[in-house]
DNA sequence: TATGTTCTTCTATACGAAGC
DNA sequence: GCTTCGTATAGAAGAACATA
């Protein structure tokens, strides 16, 4: 078993200081004898030294980690986005901790009061309601908002710019299609208020043809696509989806009634995947920019850490659309 | 030899929570 | 209220060396 720098200290006949600095590699600074550190050094190589994070935090008030609080990681676009950001908290010497709430707000407390007790250093949060980014902004700990804005909080907000997605799409699409529908869900949610608002800007649409119910997985773009199929008696030429969950669950419907998925449906989606270069259909999708969506959270969370005050509210990062034909 | 300077090493303390 | 856990760190003590 690996010992502490206490007992590394006493086999060396050394001082607890001695061992730190060499460990910590201060040790010709403080011009540490070339004997005791080799002695030191010996010691830890025999009987292994591992640096005890919770006596650390303790000591220093902080705990080099990072909270993460998403909805879902079965959508795709939160799995890249917790990827990347761990990857690059990694960078900057952060360990990144992620949970889910499946956008239920009691256990979304549930896991910010859990993180709160680790002492992480800061917390990202996508709010599952104006409700409860409200009642996080009262959080002392450092906390940036992503991807959801209800405007309920002066903490700072890291999101894509929906609506210019919504309009980046519509206006893609309608070189393509002249009928288009959307399928989509969680319509109190502002990121999908704006993606709607951006589309129905660019490319008039009926609210007869928005199709809008249930929560953000694929069963609900399955039961969607098939009350569209039974209102239009058939499958649509074009089609919209709000979020990748609903895509996936809209193209199961289709695939099992049809046994494979038409290819002349026109399809545009808010959120990209690889996968989608799988299909045959003409496919526009509006990719969000998550590489810059993380190092822009990650910025402003170290601002706030370090105590200081960010510049701007809200950082909205613009899309970029995706198109194959 | 006395004094001053530089560097090494040691000691005391604080941190938060649980157990006594 | 004291002790314990392991760590970081400020400040103290002591050693080694240079210079007058």
């Amino acid at each position: 078993m690996a010992k502490t720098v206490d007992e590394i200290a006493k086999l060396a006949g050394v001082s607890v200081t001695t061992v730190r600095l060499v460990i910590n590699g201060q040790d010709e600074k403080y011009r540490i004898s070339e004997k005791t550190r080799n002695k030191v050094k010996d010691i830890i190589h025999e009987h292994g030294y591992v640096l005890n994070q919770t006596a650390r935090n303790l000591k220093l008030k902080k705990t080099q980690t990072l909270g993460l609080v998403v909805p879902s990681l079965t959508n795709p676009f939160f799995s890249a986005l917790v990827e990347e950001l761990e990857r690059k908290s990694r960078d900057l010497g952060y360990q990144l901790i992620t949970a889910c709430t499946s956008d239920d707000e009691k256990l979304e407390e549930q896991v910010v009061q859990n993180f709160l007790s680790r002492d992480v250093d800061g917390l990202f949060v996508t709010p599952c309601s104006a409700e409860r980014q409200k009642v996080l902004a009262n959080k002392k700990t450092p906390i940036v908002f992503l991807d959801r804005d209800f405007y309920t909080s002066e903490h700072p907000v890291v999101a894509t710019d929906n609506d210019e997605g919504g309009r980046l799409l519509a206006t893609e699409l309608s070189k393509l299609a002249s009928e288009l529908y959307i399928l989509g869900s969680d319509s109190y949610l502002p990121t999908v208020q704006a993606r709607i608002r951006g589309f129905k800007s660019v490319f008039p649409i009926d609210d007869e043809a928005i199709l809008i119910e249930g929560k953000t997985e694929r069963a609900t773009g399955y039961r969607l696509m098939e009350s569209l199929y039974n209102q239009h008696g058939g499958a649509p030429s074009g089609l919209v989806t709000i979020s990748l969950p609903i895509l996936e669950g809209a193209m199961e419907f289709l695939r099992k009634h049809y046994q494979k998925i038409p290819n002349d449906i026109i399809v545009g989606s808010f959120d990209d995947h690889s996968m989608l270069g799988l299909l045959h259909n003409p496919v526009v999708a509006v990719q969000q920019d998550i590489p810059a969506l993380s190092s822009q959270a990650l910025e402003v969370m170290q601002t706030l850490i370090k105590g200081g005050k960010v510049e701007q509210r809200q950082y909205l990062l613009p899309p970029k659309l995706v198109v194959r034909t």
